[in-house]
DNA sequence: GTGAAAGCGCTAACAA
DNA sequence: TTGTTAGCGCTTTCAC
């Protein structure tokens, strides 16, 4: 077939010869930048659709920007980093800048900084990195290199802006909506976090935090009850297999993410307890997986297109004014009550 | 804090200093082109160690390649496609070629249109295109400009290659599983393809077809029972309900997605019919939401790692050699049977 | 095997 | 307001 010569593209040469203008002048145009007749504008305009004329970004990348955000997605199977995507795409959607995506692997602090690096070389105005398990002195480094938004991780730095929910307060929710079902044994499956640089900044530390918190503030301090394992599918099974063997059993299980629940609710698939008659049990994050109707989950929604959203306006902020004192935005959860959770059995 | 001046990059130029060598010298390291002795190499490596050079995909691009390849992906929700995000990944794990995501609007063609564009701007080596929906002649355009690999979708062009499962032998996996369990009535739901041109490619209208074949195959011919809707859970969900609506309701349903059969379940879920006993359920594409504890689901593997390893191959070969003859990669499905298939009620 | 020099497509600094 | 010119950091001829 006619693969023969992929054709030469259009340059902006082409577009100024076609107009009968400089470069510069259609560079102008392109940025919208000042210094250009309306005149001028149009006659470029005109040249550029005749000509199907694209700026090609790399050579943009040169001298100015390559108008492309970084986003720096360390799990791609978490259903809830879509919505964040989908909130920050959307608030772009108006701007000439193009997200593009890097897979980080999961959990794996080597993957992310090669993702980090090579988006860093390919000339990226802004990054967002969600949910980062990397230590805060490189997440430092990348905010330096360029401007850097950090998603669902607390803790600040004066090097980049930060957007995170509440999780204290989602876990609060939690607790309160089991506490007002009438459940007083609540135990929670925490992800396990041996760093202690990180543990102060990791949304799973919070959360653990925060039933603590809320179950103190309900008189039930002696009933706290946390199993320590992963926030994976496995970890929620491994981690239910310890709570079913308790003597005294818990009546509520608040798992720190909705991939938890799912093992819990594996885990009692295989014993005779129903769902929620023998035992509530609440997840975390409202992905996707818990609107499924045969799940139908009790989860902490985190309004992740509203996070992608302030990203996208705080990345924008920072590239134009690169000097300017970070910005930590926090965002308040909402409990969202579904099938799983009822009041215990009497 | 010290945001005062992002440090100057290290470039090719600093190198050839530090090395005392020619940036020719340097570049032809880098890109492990002929012409550079053993002893050079050492040095040049050396001085890249010690200066923490990196080099800078842009500036590369304008006269070579960028070293990034394209993904675009229609929907990032679909679980089934951080598979293909893995298998292609660590295939070219060892090359220096890195993956970049572009989220393309889920189900809109002018999105699809609008990322692969952006990623043609932005340099991109290659492109892995994710079951595009959009016209062939669109993607003849993409791959005529680039080396382009498009997955899951029937349907050959010289001018790209192409991965995907074989859906007529998958759908047929699901009929026979169900016919061998004793089931007779037998329907199907499929996603609704008006336009023809798409018709024959698209996976979907392939799957629809396997069903008719297989229910023929199987003497079943007056059983086929189609439910047009969309490969979402609302169109499962609808689906479900016209099905049981019928005066001869079926005794299984296959979906022609997992996320499909999620809808079914839901719809289920209102009525007092049990899944297996009452009604048998299949999906397709054994996603992770298929293995969830409280859904387990039957459904059809298309081996997501490897189709994306085979993306990556091909890639490899088609930016090496531009004008090779296209190739097309079919693989095998496989049936994951689990809990919501058994014999029909007696 | 090695390096000098040209230039990829664009933007920024400057001059007109 | 407009155009001229000098690079950005790399790869690629093409001499040596």
């Amino acid at each position: 077939m006619e693969p023969s010569t992929p054709p030469r593209r259009v340059t902006i040469v082409d577009v100024a010869q076609h107009a009968q203008v400089s470069t510069t002048a259609v560079s102008k145009v392109l940025r919208n930048a000042y210094g250009a007749s309306p005149a001028m504008r149009a006659k470029v305009q005109q040249a550029i659709a005749e000509l199907g004329y694209r700026p090609y970004a790399a050579a943009r990348g040169m001298r100015g920007q390559t108008y492309t955000i970084g986003v720096m997605l360390p799990d791609i199977r978490n259903p809830f980093f879509p919505e964040i995507v989908d909130g920050l795409t959307e608030a772009l959607g108006d701007t000439p800048y193009q997200v593009l995506l890097g897979p980080g692997g999961c959990n794996n602090e080597q993957a992310e900084v090669r993702v980090t690096e090579a988006m860093i070389d390919r000339g990226m105005d802004a990054m967002v990195l969600v949910a980062p398990i990397s230590s805060r002195s490189r997440l430092e480094h990348v905010a330096r290199t360029v401007p850097t938004v950090v998603i669902g991780r607390h803790g600040h730095s004066p090097a980049y802006d930060t957007v995170s929910d509440d999780d204290l307060t989602g876990a609060a929710l939690v607790v309160d909506h089991l506490v007002g079902l009438g459940h007083r044994r609540i135990a929670h499956i925490e992800h396990a976090e041996s760093d202690p640089a990180r543990l102060a900044e990791m949304p799973n530390a919070i959360r653990a935090e925060g039933y603590k918190q809320a179950m103190r503030a309900h008189g039930l301090g002696d009933e706290i009850d946390i199993v320590s394992t992963t926030y994976t599918q496995e970890g929620g099974y491994l981690g239910a297999r310890q709570l079913l063997d308790r003597p005294r059993r818990p009546t509520a299980i608040f798992a720190g993410a909705d991939i938890v629940a799912m093992g819990v609710l594996e885990a009692l698939a295989e014993t005779d307890l129903t769902v929620p008659g023998d035992l509530s049990i609440a997840g975390y994050d409202n992905t996707t997986l818990a609107a499924l109707g045969p799940v139908s989950l009790t989860s902490v929604d985190q309004a992740g297109r509203h996070i992608g959203a302030e990203a996208a306006r705080l990345l924008l902020d920072r590239i134009d004014n690169r000097q300017r004192p970070s910005v930590q935005v926090k965002l308040s959860p909402t409990l969202i009550a579904r099938r799983t959770t009822a009041p215990p059995p009497s």
